[in-house]
RNA sequence: GGCCGCGUAGUUCAACUGGAUAGAAUAUCAGAUUUCGGCUCUGAGGGUUGGGGGUUCGAAUCCUCCCGCGGUCACCA
């Protein structure tokens, strides 16, 4: 029994019976450490229903409810602030109750709800970058959390697969490409076909220049560039359903997703269903004649489509050109509509897109609304800010960008580094070594990325990142391999005795009390993060739990303990951190050691 | 310029969504330890939460006006 419950509907009975009023909440909260008391009922907001001396009132609370409730043996009163000592006994029956929960902290699928979280969705004409690498792992981790809390989660991608870019880089291959292959090159697809576009980029803007240079203004060389030209009329054959251009896109888009899915197994992230854009591209007309019929949008003599929304606030917002064809808007809202077809129990989405297109989503959101779908307002932008390099910002023209390939081969050989120096991996293969590397590396990018709150900007320091000390992924994961070593010790000095069970009226110390404490706390860090969307509540937590542990280890001896009761009880303690460890540190995607 | 977001120790991040004296880590400094200036322990300093005003028992958090940074304002995606 949940004792934050209990204690809510306690104080809500003896404010009835004390004062005759029937309170519709109470605040609790943990006390802070320089006061005596585990939970503390904020007395102040209750002055609103009773008039009267807040610590007087405390006072009487706190008097019923010690004589009332076991879980209770002391109180006190500071200013408003109704300090509640919970007893042992209380934190042990909690504790023996753990083990009959098998999946601890995480809630059965049986809210019914099911929800899509979109994230990655690439262009496939380059590889992926530093930023895709924090669209992913923030999607990823996500759609963990939401399942975690009991959802149903659809993870997808929509993949930008056609378009006058993906053009480019078609003709830049089969103008300079020679017939060379990712296979011929040994290089990986997406990386090919990404030297190609830059090759474009530069081609175009050598036509550019000689253009100007022959006495043309900037602007309308910049329009008129013979090769530009030539991609623009690629475009217009590929939409015609030119079979050469066709079967040119089909085989470089492969060429794209093969480098693609080997980043992503590396990442390991994962999807269930994939979207592509040369699918949903011609999606959403009928959204528009709905719109219209149903007096949402409007047409403007030009025969172009639009929507007011200078009531909500916005502007006036174009959802087809006036040559009918789709713009980006009408892209996603036919999108929006395929999915719920696809999957007819989805009940809200989640889109993991940048901040630069915050704008762009509370229109998409806003129009879904004023269209009636039942859908529409459990729809989440998940928008994050962008990462930025100690070197300064990432700028894909100036090669300043960061390819998440090599930034994965990079964390795992400053992971190696690191760990040679600290060296405590005799007996270890080399396969076994270039693993954990892996794991930690891979784990130190995703903690340092995914600790820091979506919204905000990053300031991404590889070096930093990698550090066995403080707030860090590889921090962490050692804690946890070191848990797992006292814990193979104990098994090892034999006498391994069944500690399912611990005395309820053992005493406890004070560390061991914080930690019970902490991992009371799991569940609802779960909750709190899938409802916000934020896997760095999930983090912090993970953190805290662990430099409690390191207090408690510090000041504890667990194998040297005496009491044998006692000994297996601190284990069994220890066993419960790491699991509890293990699965938080699993919903952001992180793997942990046995030993490193 | 309009709209949106951000601004917290030197630095990187927290602060249970309005609660108590704003916390960690890291860097710095001082001690202890010793093969070393590097590893490990102990401790200290470090803050007008960008600034002003307001709301109330109580504000980093809500409102308002400035300042700074970023984003966005296409019949591009």
């Amino acid at each position: 029994m949940d004792i934050e419950r209990i204690l809510i509907d306690r104080v809500k009975k003896v404010v009835l019976e004390q004062y005759g009023t029937d309170l519709p909440t109470v605040e609790l909260q943990p006390t802070r450490k320089d006061f005596e008391g585990d939970i503390t009922v904020v007395i102040f907001p209750m002055l609103k229903f009773i008039k009267g001396n807040p610590v007087a009132i405390g006072t009487s609370i706190g008097e019923a409810l010690n004589s009332q409730l076991e879980s209770i043996d002391g109180f006190n009163v500071v200013k408003g602030f109704l300090n509640l000592s919970i007893s042992d006994a209380y934190y042990l029956y909690f504790f023996n109750s753990l083990d009959t929960i098998e999946k601890y902290g995480f809630l059965p699928d049986t809210s019914g709800e099911a929800l899509m979280v979109e994230y990655s969705s690439p262009n496939t004409n380059k590889p992926l970058h530093l930023g895709h690498v924090r669209n992913n792992l923030l999607g990823y981790s996500v759609a963990e959390l939401l399942k975690a809390s009991g959802k149903k989660v659809y993870k997808t991608q929509i993949i930008n697969d056609r378009g006058i870019h993906i053009c480019k880089s078609m003709l830049a291959w089969s103008k300079f490409g020679d017939g060379k292959t990712p296979a011929s090159e040994g290089i990986k697809g997406d990386k090919l076909v990404g030297n190609y576009y830059v090759a474009f980029d530069k081609a175009y803007k050598e036509e550019v220049a000689k253009m100007v240079e022959a006495g043309k203004s900037r602007e309308e060389a910049e329009k008129e560039a013979p090769i530009l030209k030539e991609a623009q009329d690629m475009l217009r054959k590929w939409e015609a359903g030119d079979a050469e251009v066709v079967a040119l896109w089909e085989q470089m888009n492969q060429w794209v997703y093969e480098g693609f899915n080997k980043t992503y197994t590396d990442l390991g992230v994962d999807f269930d269903r994939l979207y592509h854009e040369s699918d949903t591209y011609l999606l959403g007309k009928d959204v528009i004649e709905e719109g219209l019929s149903k007096g949402v949008f409007f047409r403007k003599p030009d025969g172009s489509v639009w929507i007011d929304l200078t009531e909500d606030g916005l502007d006036q917002k174009i959802v087809l050109r006036s040559d009918g064809t789709s713009v980006y808007m009408t892209q996603d809202l036919g999108t929006a509509l395929q999915r719920v077809k696809d999957f007819p129990d989805i009940t809200g989405m989640v889109y993991t897109v940048g901040n630069e297109q915050d704008y762009h989503f509370r229109v998409l959101f806003l129009i879904l609304k004023k269209l009636g779908y039942s859908w529409a307002d459990q729809l989440h932008h998940l928008s994050y800010g962008m990462v930025d390099l100690p070197s300064g910002k990432m700028k894909s023209r100036e090669g300043t960008v960061v390819d998440a390939d090599d930034l994965l081969a990079e964390m795992t050989r400053t992971a190696g580094e690191i760990s040679k120096e600290l060296g405590k991996l005799e007996g270890y293969s080399d396969m076994e070594k270039q693993a954990l590397y892996r794991i930690i590396g891979l784990g130190a990018l995703k903690y340092y990325i995914l600790k820091v709150d979506p919204k905000k900007r990053i300031l991404f320091n590889p070096e930093e990142s990698v550090d066995f000390q403080g707030n860090t992924g590889p921090f962490i994961q050692y804690t946890y391999a070191r848990i797992r070593s006292i814990l193979r010790k104990f098994e090892a000095n034999g006498k391994v005795q069944d500690i399912s069970e611990t005395n309820p009226d053992m005493p406890l110390h004070s560390k061991e009390k914080e930690l019970i404490k902490i991992i009371e706390q799991f569940p609802t860090t779960i909750q709190q993060a899938a409802d916000n969307l934020s896997p760095a509540q999930v983090a912090n937590y993970i953190y805290d739990l662990v430099k409690e542990f390191n207090s408690f280890y510090q000041q504890l001896t667990i194998l040297g303990e005496k009491d044998t009761e006692k000994r297996q009880f601190r284990v069994k303690l220890s066993k419960t951190v790491a699991y509890v460890i293990e699965s938080g540190m699993s919903l952001l995607g992180i793997q942990m050691p046995e030993r490193m």
